[in-house]
RNA sequence: GCUCCGGUAGUCUAGUCCGGCAAGGAUGUGAGCCUCUCGAGCUCACGACCCGGGUUCAAAUCCCGGCCGGAGCACCA
């Protein structure tokens, strides 16, 4: 088959999953968003949520948006900008435009004014208490009756800096009685006496959220919106909010359930009680869902990719995939191109009497030629992995790869002796890798596992294998993905010294 | 508590709107082939429509009830 027709064989895998045709789309005029919060290092939920947007806009020729949703001073930080930034480009996803909501504010103080003229908004003084039981009884308070031209008065008061942080907020006149809480009398705008990375001090009154996203979707002529269902009550109060201010317009919304992974929250407040253990240190943790983590882990950007393709769907269950269906895609996309390398963890002596003295040229790759060799000196004396000189038995006749075959003799705590049992491959030999015992460099690779296992933190969640490898080890460059053959695939993390971080088997 | 929304193999997902498949795929697990890796590839096998009623010749699909799960109920996004 493979030489008759090897065309067969690949275009079964471009027959694949795809993603589902979009509502109400046309070709060419599908405007998507990227809306990140930077409030927080990017992960692996935003980058399958903006992907999606991405690809969405990509298959209809369309365009797509990068926009900060950068409304609360106090929550956002530069450097949370960058990680958002970092991470799309990693993914290889490209924005059309970018912009901050926070770059819009005279906009959207327009807007407020707008609507206070309307009669659609009004200054509230009541205290935050106040606000929230009579919403619950579904009740409107005195403010909601004030005159237009007080409302004006009391508009400029706030932003003039007349009211202190939660002394005012500006309401939509909404309907306080309404099914969908969202729509009874919302804040548009609150004070906020912090400086804001982008605009720094210039402004005090910032918009919430539903006000700056209905005007902002509007402006940017966003079409889609792919969002996770947390947000699916907010749909109808966006709407009715464009709809007051003559915004003829809505995105189609399709909303789906988060994307967890088992035992690995996503949660800004889960990671941090980690992080307070002392259980990891950084952000950047090969165990985190971070995108910066995933990365160090070995995960290539293209499996995620995949993977969102592949095996993810619009629904509004509750799901959290097995790490191993990620794992499946990457170990394929990763084995053509990660050269195999020897590594012996645990390791214990093997000494071989009667070996003779070679040099062996090892290829990098068993199919991919191009990946090249390395030479391999033996001279009898050599390190196996622990775990295969327990398994040895007296008398067993062991393969030590691309080299020879020896006989155990004797097993002891100093190690093990064999003897030399010929060159020849025979069938039905175990093959061993082997460190030649005079070249070997240690190796220290770091097994990730699951931080939270049974809901409770995992205090063992990462291991530390350690053992020799062969020499071409220290080669591996920073960030290059190698296969150590029965062990795993491994990440080179450290420039110095040969430290790996082990993504998957 | 209130309001929405969901429940297809261990896990993820297709099918549900417009009833009629042996309920498809992926992953996982087991077996075999291939291979100088326990990786990749190939073959086979295992495994699911939450429960109970109803409508119908026929229900995963429609209706009702229950159970379980999720989201929202902010001067966060």
């Amino acid at each position: 088959m493979e030489k008759i027709a090897p065309e067969l064989l690949t275009v079964r895998k471009a027959e694949e999953k795809r993603l589902p045709p979009l509502p109400e789309a046309e070709k060419g005029g599908v405007v998507t968003r990227l809306p990140p919060e930077p409030s927080g290092y990017m992960h692996i939920g935003h980058a399958m949520s903006g992907l999606l947007n991405y690809l969405y806009a990509e298959m209809y020729d369309g365009e797509i948006w990068l926009r900060f949703e950068d409304t609360d001073p106090r929550k956002v930080k530069p450097e949370y900008y960058e990680s958002f930034k970092k991470g799309y480009r990693w993914l290889g996803i490209e924005w059309d435009h970018e912009k901050n909501n926070s770059d819009d504010m005279e906009r959207f103080y327009e807007y407020a004014e707008q609507l206070i003229k309307m009669g659609k908004a009004y200054v509230c003084t009541c205290p935050v208490e106040e606000i929230r039981r009579l919403r619950a009884l579904g009740e409107e308070c005195e403010h909601r009756r004030l005159g237009i031209d007080e409302n004006l008065h009391l508009w400029g008061e706030m932003l003039a800096g007349g009211f202190g942080e939660g002394e005012a907020i500006l309401r939509l006149v909404g309907d306080i009685k309404h099914m969908n809480t969202t729509l009874r009398d919302p804040a548009l705008f609150r004070i906020i006496e912090h400086p804001h990375p982008m605009a720094g001090n210039r402004y005090r009154v910032w918009p919430l959220y539903d006000f700056a996203v209905s005007i902002e979707d509007y402006l940017c002529g966003i079409t889609h919106v792919l969002r996770t269902s947390e947000f699916a009550l907010r749909d109808e109060l966006q709407n009715y909010i464009r709809s007051l201010l003559g915004m003829n317009r809505n995105p189609i919304y399709i909303e789906y359930s988060r994307f967890e992974f088992k035992g690995t929250p996503v949660s800004k407040r889960k990671l941090r009680a980690i992080l307070e253990t002392g259980l990891a240190e950084r952000w950047d943790d090969p165990r985190f869902p971070t995108i910066e983590g995933i990365k160090r882990r070995g995960i290539l950007p293209e499996s995620i990719k995949e993977f969102t393709i592949t095996q993810t769907g619009f629904s509004y269950a509750k799901r959290e995939y097995d790490w191993s269906l990620l794992f499946a895609i990457n170990r394929r996309i990763l084995d053509p191109r990660a050269r195999r390398l020897f590594f012996t963890p645990d390791p214990v002596k093997l000494i071989v009497h009667d070996a003779p003295n070679l040099v062996i040229e090892a290829p990098y790759h068993p199919d991919k030629k191009e990946l090249g060799s390395r030479k391999l000196t033996a001279t009898g004396e050599f390190y196996i992995s622990g775990r295969d000189a327990e398994e040895m038995k007296i008398g067993e006749v062991i393969r030590l790869k691309y080299l020879m075959n020896a006989k155990v003799v004797e097993k002891s705590v100093e190690g093990v002796v064999a003897k030399f049992s010929g060159m020849e491959v025979q069938r039905d030999l175990k093959i061993i890798q082997w460190v030649p015992a005079e070249e070997s460099i240690e190796v220290k690779v770091l097994v990730p596992g699951p931080l939270y296992l049974n809901g409770e933190i995992n205090p063992e969640s990462l291991r530390t294998v350690t053992g020799f490898g062969e020499v071409a080890i220290e080669g591996v460059e920073l960030g290059e993905i190698v296969q150590f053959e029965r062990f795993g695939f491994c990440r080179r993390d450290s420039d110095s010294e040969c430290i790996f971080i082990k993504a998957h088997d």
